[in-house]
RNA sequence: GCCCGGGUGGCGGAAUCGGUAUACGCGUUGGACUUAAAAUCCAAUGUCCUUUCGGACUCGAGGGUUCGAAUCCCUCCCCGGGCACCA
C-alpha cells in the first residue's frame, strides 16, 4: 500500500472499475422498490460547467449512492437541453453551425462530468435537438393541437429586438428580455399560443399534493394568480351596450364614482359618434399603444386618463350616472379590461380621482370607527357597510355574498374567477428548435369555411384553425432542415421560411399545395417531459412504455435551480397534466418532491461569469486536489439551498481529511481474531462504539435531507476520534467507509476493494444503528442558578429528582453561590438541568 | 408597495417541540519535527475586566412573555429572492 494517496492514477482506475462493472447501469424493471433521482438537465453552452454548475449533480449523486446501498433501483440519468437561444446565439457568434457546436460542447461537459465521477447511467443519455427525440416533443404537440390546446394568434406580445423573436410571460424578466436583457417591445405578430390557462385551476390546486419548498409554491400560486369576486354589467345610458367589469370588491360597489377602461377597449370603436371628444381619445389611444411595458410601470405613480365625454354609465345598484374614462392603468389582458373605480377604497383609483377631481364616497369602514379620513390612503381592508341601501351595516364578506347574490337575481353580472397567469406564446421566429409539424392548405381552409367536408376528416385543432393541417403521426420527426445562413432575420418570419424546397410541400390531407410552418418551438418544449425519456429512451413506437412509466414515475427528487420556479416547472406540470387526461401518463404531477440548490458565488460575493474573470472550473479543482475533495468540499460549503461564496482555502479542510481517512486505514486491525488484539481500553472500545452509531443515524439522515455540511462535520468528528485511538477494527472502520462513500467515492472505493474485497463498496448495504446502543445511561446535568450556568456534572438517568438535589446542594460552586441564601424555588427538567431561584 | 427567506466569532457555518451558544472547517498565534521551507502533529483562539482564582457581557436593534429566549410575541433596521397598475 502506497503511503501517499495518488488520486489522479487512483480516481482513473476506479471510474474504470464502476464501468467494467456496469455499477451504475439502471435495470428497466425490478422487484426492488424504485428510487428516481432527477437532476435539471443543462444547456450544454460554449463555455462548460463551473463549480457552481455541478452543486446539484454531486448531491444527487451523493443522495442516490445511499439510496442504491439501502436496496433501492435507482434511477438517476443525465441529458442534454440542447435547442433554444443560448446553444444558438453561442453557433452564431462563433460562426459555428449549431448542431456542430452542440455536439462539441455535450463532448466538453460529458468530459467534465466524469471527472468529478458522477455516476450517470449514460445508456440513458438523451438529447432534445436528436431527431428521435424530438419526434416525441412534435408527437404531444400534435395532440395538443388536436385536442384544441392549441391556436393561432395575432394578438401583440413581447419581441425582443436583440433576439429577434417573440417571447411568453415567463421569458421576461420585468420588462426586459430573461436571455439578453434588452428591453422588450409590443408587436403584433402571428404565433401559435397553448391553452395553459385552461389548466390554471389544477396548476393551482393540485400544488397541495407536492412535496416542494414553501416559495416555490408560493411563487407558482402568485404566478398563476387567482382572483375570485364578479362581474358587473353597467348599462351605457340611453344605449343598448353595456360595459363589463370585474372587480373582488363587490361589497365597494355604492362607493364606485366612475369607470375605468383599458386604452384598446372595444366599446371606444363602438360608441365612436356618441364620443363628444374623440379626437383626443384616439390621441391619447395611440401614445398609450406606443410605450412600452418599461415606460408604463415607469410612470406608475402619475396615472393618466381622458374621459370618454357624452357617455355615462349607471350603477346597476344605486342607478346612479356615473363618467367613464379611458386610462392605461387598466390592462386589456386582464379580466375584461374595465374596471369599477372606488377611490375611497382603491389607492390606484384614488390617485386617479385626486387628479381629476372625482368624487370619492366612503362605504366600508372599520368596526367601531364613525369614518375615516380618507385624503392620502384609501382604506382597502374589510369591514363594515355604511351608505349602501339595504347592504348597509353588513360586513364585506357578507355584502360580497349577497350583492353577488342579487346581481344574479337582476341578471346584471354574476360570480367570477380570473388568473393572472397568461396562454403560452408558443412559437419563435429562430432556426434552432423543434419545427412546428404544421402545413397550411388554403384548398382545406376553403373547405372548412364552406363546410365541404366529411365529418371526421378534421381534427379538433384542425377546425379551430382553418387551413392547418397536421402532419401524420407516421411522417414525424419532421427533421429542422440544414441551412447555410441560420441568423434570425428580424422580420418576424423564421430562418426557416427561406428554404424554399421544405416550405412547399403537399397537403397530406387533400394532396394539394401546402406550405410549412416556419416558426420553431420554444426552448422550453423538449423540457416539458424529457423525465419520462429516461425511462425508456430507446422506444421507437412510444414515447415511453406503459408498464415502464407505471413502474418509475412519478419523479421521486427533483434538484435544481430555483430561477425555472414560473418556468419550466409550471410548463413541465402544464404538459404533464395534458399526457394524464390522454391516457399516456399514470401520474397527476410529474415531479413528487423538489429541492433547489443555492448559487454558488465567485469568490468576491458576484455571480461567476465570464465578464468578471472569476469562474472556477472543477477540471483545475480535481487537478489538484482531487474529485473526492471537490465533491467533499461542495457539499461542506455550507446549507445545500443557502447560496454562498466559493472559499479557495476552504477545500484545503476537506484534503486534510482526506489524507487523514487515508492514515487511518494503518491503524485497522485485519485478522478475524481482532478483539483480542484490540490495545483500546475497554471504556474507549465502548464509547467509540457508541458515537459510532449514534452518527450512523445521524448521517443517514442528513443525506436524506440534504444537509451535507453536517454529516460530513459528523464523519470528520469521527475521524478525530479514531485518531485518538491506539488502533480500529475492520468492522467499524468499514461501516465509517461505507458513511463516507457517498461524498468521497473513489478512495473509499479504493480502501475497499485494498481490503481485500473484489465488488464495489457501492453494493454493500447501508449501515444500520442500533438504537440501544444510541441510549445513554448517563448525561450532563446543567446547574443554573438564578437562571445562569454555574456547574455541570455527570449524573445517572436512573436518579430522581431528590437524588439528584441532594448531589447537586452538596456541590462546592452551588454552595458558594448560594452562600446562606433562602432557596425560593426548584425547577427540574429530566435529564437536563436544574435550575435554583435565590 | 405586496409575498417569501435570512441576519450567530476574524471568515464559512452548528445549535431552533425554549434548557451547556459558537459543533465541524478555514484563518490566526505559540510549540514540536527540519540546516531551512513546505507538509504533518500538539496546544490556544467570542469580547471585555482581572496578576491568579474568577467574573461580566454576547446570537441585527429595542421591548415583551418566562425560572430560563439565538429559538415564542410585538416594533424597527439591514441583506437576498420573487411579483409588481392583475381591479
Amino acid at each position: 500500500m502506497e503511503d501517499q494517496y495518488n488520486f489522479k492514477k487512483h480516481e482513473r482506475e476506479i471510474q474504470n472499475f464502476w464501468e467494467e462493472n456496469n455499477i451504475f447501469k439502471t435495470k428497466d424493471l425490478s422487484k426492488k422498490p424504485k428510487n428516481y433521482v432527477l437532476d435539471m438537465f443543462p444547456y450544454p453552452s460554449g463555455s462548460g460547467l463551473h463549480v457552481g454548475h455541478i452543486r446539484g449533480y454531486i448531491a444527487t449523486d451523493v443522495f442516490s449512492r445511499m439510496k442504491l446501498m439501502q436496496g433501492y433501483n435507482v434511477l438517476h440519468p443525465m441529458g442534454w437541453d440542447a435547442f433554444g437561444l443560448p446553444a444558438e446565439n453561442y453557433a452564431i457568434k462563433n460562426k459555428i453551425h449549431p448542431e456542430i457546436a452542440v455536439r462539441e460542447n455535450i463532448k466538453n461537459f460529458k468530459k467534465q462530468i466524469n471527472k468529478i465521477g458522477l455516476n450517470y447511467d449514460w445508456s440513458r443519455e438523451i438529447n432534445t435537438t436528436d431527431p428521435d427525440y424530438y419526434k416525441w416533443t412534435q408527437w404531444i404537440f400534435l395532440k395538443m393541437f388536436e385536442s384544441g390546446l392549441a391556436f393561432e394568434s395575432f394578438e401583440p406580445i413581447n419581441w425582443c429586438p436583440s433576439c429577434k423573436t417573440g417571447l411568453a410571460n415567463e421569458d421576461l424578466e420585468g420588462s426586459k428580455c430573461e436571455r439578453c436583457g434588452s428591453i422588450v417591445e409590443k408587436k403584433s405578430l402571428r404565433q401559435w399560443v397553448l391553452k395553459i390557462t385552461k389548466y390554471a385551476e389544477r396548476l393551482l390546486s393540485d400544488l397541495k399534493y407536492l412535496d416542494w419548498e414553501d416559495f416555490i409554491i408560493e411563487q407558482q400560486k402568485n404566478w398563476i394568480g387567482k382572483s375570485e369576486g364578479a362581474k358587473i354589467k353597467f348599462q351605457i345610458k340611453d344605449s343598448p351596450l353595456y360595459i363589463e367589469v370585474f372587480t373582488t370588491r363587490i361589497d365597494t360597489i355604492f362607493g364606485c364614482t366612475y369607470l375605468v377602461l383599458a386604452p384598446e377597449h372595444q366599446i371606444i370603436e363602438k360608441c365612436r359618434s356618441e364620443i363628444e371628444n374623440f379626437e383626443e381619445v384616439e390621441k391619447y389611444v395611440r401614445i398609450s399603444q406606443q410605450k412600452t411595458d418599461l415606460e408604463r410601470i415607469a410612470k406608475v405613480k402619475e396615472k393618466t386618463g381622458v374621459e370618454l365625454k357624452g357617455l355615462k354609465a349607471i350603477n346597476p345598484f344605486n342607478k346612479e350616472e356615473i363618467p367613464i374614462f379611458i386610462a392605461d392603468y387598466v390592462l386589456k389582458t386582464y379580466a375584461t379590461g374595465a374596471i369599477m373605480a372606488v377611490p375611497a377604497h382603491d389607492q390606484r383609483d384614488l390617485d386617479f380621482a385626486k387628479k381629476y377631481n372625482l368624487p370619492i364616497k366612503e362605504v366600508v369602514i372599520k368596526p367601531g370607527n364613525k369614518k375615516s379620513n380618507i385624503t392620502l390612503n384609501a382604506f382597502e381592508e374589510d369591514g363594515i357597510l355604511i351608505n349602501s341601501g339595504q347592504f348597509t351595516g353588513l360586513t364585506s364578506k357578507k355584502a360580497r355574498e349577497l350583492m353577488t347574490k342579487w346581481l344574479k337575481e337582476k341578471k346584471c353580472g354574476k360570480k367570477a374567477v380570473y388568473y393572472k397567469m397568461r396562454d403560452w406564446v408558443f412559437s419563435r421566429q429562430r432556426y434552432w428548435g423543434e419545427p412546428i409539424p404544421l402545413v397550411f392548405c388554403e384548398n382545406c381552409k376553403k373547405r372548412i369555411e364552406e363546410k365541404k367536408y366529411k365529418k371526421g376528416e378534421f381534427t379538433k385543432g384542425e377546425l379551430l384553425n382553418p387551413g392547418w393541417i397536421q402532419i401524420p403521426e407516421k411522417d414525424l420527426p419532421l427533421k429542422l432542415p440544414n441551412v447555410k445562413y441560420y441568423e434570425p432575420t428580424g422580420t418576424g418570419e423564421s430562418p426557416l421560411a427561406n428554404i424554399k424546397n421544405w416550405v412547399f410541400t403537399k397537403c397530406p390531407k387533400c394532396n394539394g399545395k401546402a406550405r410549412r410552418e416556419t416558426n420553431t418551438m420554444p426552448q422550453w418544449a423538449g423540457s416539458c417531459w424529457y423525465f419520462l425519456r429516461y425511462i425508456d429512451p430507446k422506444n421507437k413506437k412510444n414515447f415511453v412504455s406503459k408498464n415502464k412509466e407505471k413502474y418509475w414515475m412519478p419523479v421521486d427528487l427533483y434538484v435544481g435551480g430555483a430561477e425555472h420556479a414560473t418556468r419550466h416547472l409550471i410548463y413541465a406540470r402544464f404538459w404533464h397534466k395534458f399526457l394524464y387526461d390522454i391516457g399516456v401518463v399514470s401520474t397527476k404531477e410529474p415531479f413528487k418532491k423538489l429541492i433547489h440548490v443555492g448559487i454558488i458565488l465567485a469568490h468576491d460575493g458576484k455571480k461567476m461569469s465570464k465578464r468578471w474573470g472569476n469562474v472556477i472550473n472543477p477540471n483545475d479543482i480535481i487537478e489538484r486536489y482531487g474529485a473526492d475533495a471537490l465533491r467533499l468540499y461542495e457539499m461542506f460549503i455550507g446549507p445545500f439551498t443557502e447560496s454562498i461564496s466559493w472559499d479557495p482555502k476552504g477545500i484545503i479542510g476537506v484534503k486534510r481529511f482526506l489524507d487523514k481517512v487515508w492514515k487511518l486505514k494503518e491503524m485497522v486491525i485485519k485478522d478475524a481474531n481482532k478483539n483480542s488484539k484490540n490495545k483500546n481500553s475497554k471504556k474507549s472500545q465502548e464509547d467509540f462504539k457508541k458515537l459510532l452509531h449514534k452518527i450512523i443515524k445521524k448521517v443517514s439522515e442528513d443525506i436524506e435531507n440534504f444537509k451535507f455540511n453536517t454529516a460530513i462535520s459528523q464523519l470528520m468528528v469521527l475521524a478525530n476520534e479514531m485518531e485518538k485511538l491506539e488502533n480500529i477494527t475492520e468492522d467499524e472502520f468499514c461501516i465509517f467507509l461505507k458513511l463516507l462513500s457517498p461524498f468521497a467515492p473513489h478512495m473509499c472505493e479504493k480502501i475497499w476493494l485494498d481490503f481485500g474485497n473484489k465488488k464495489s463498496i457501492h453494493l454493500e448495504k447501508w449501515p444500520q444503528y442500533n438504537s440501544k446502543l444510541i441510549q445513554e445511561d448517563v448525561f450532563n446535568l446543567v446547574i443554573q442558578i438564578n437562571g445562569k450556568v454555574r456547574d455541570i456534572i455527570e449524573m445517572q438517568k436512573s436518579k430522581n429528582q431528590k437524588e439528584i438535589e441532594k448531589i447537586v446542594f452538596k456541590r462546592e460552586k452551588v454552595k458558594k453561590w448560594i452562600k446562606g441564601q433562602k432557596v425560593k424555588k426548584i425547577i427540574y427538567i429530566k435529564n437536563r438541568l436544574i435550575n435554583i431561584i435565590i
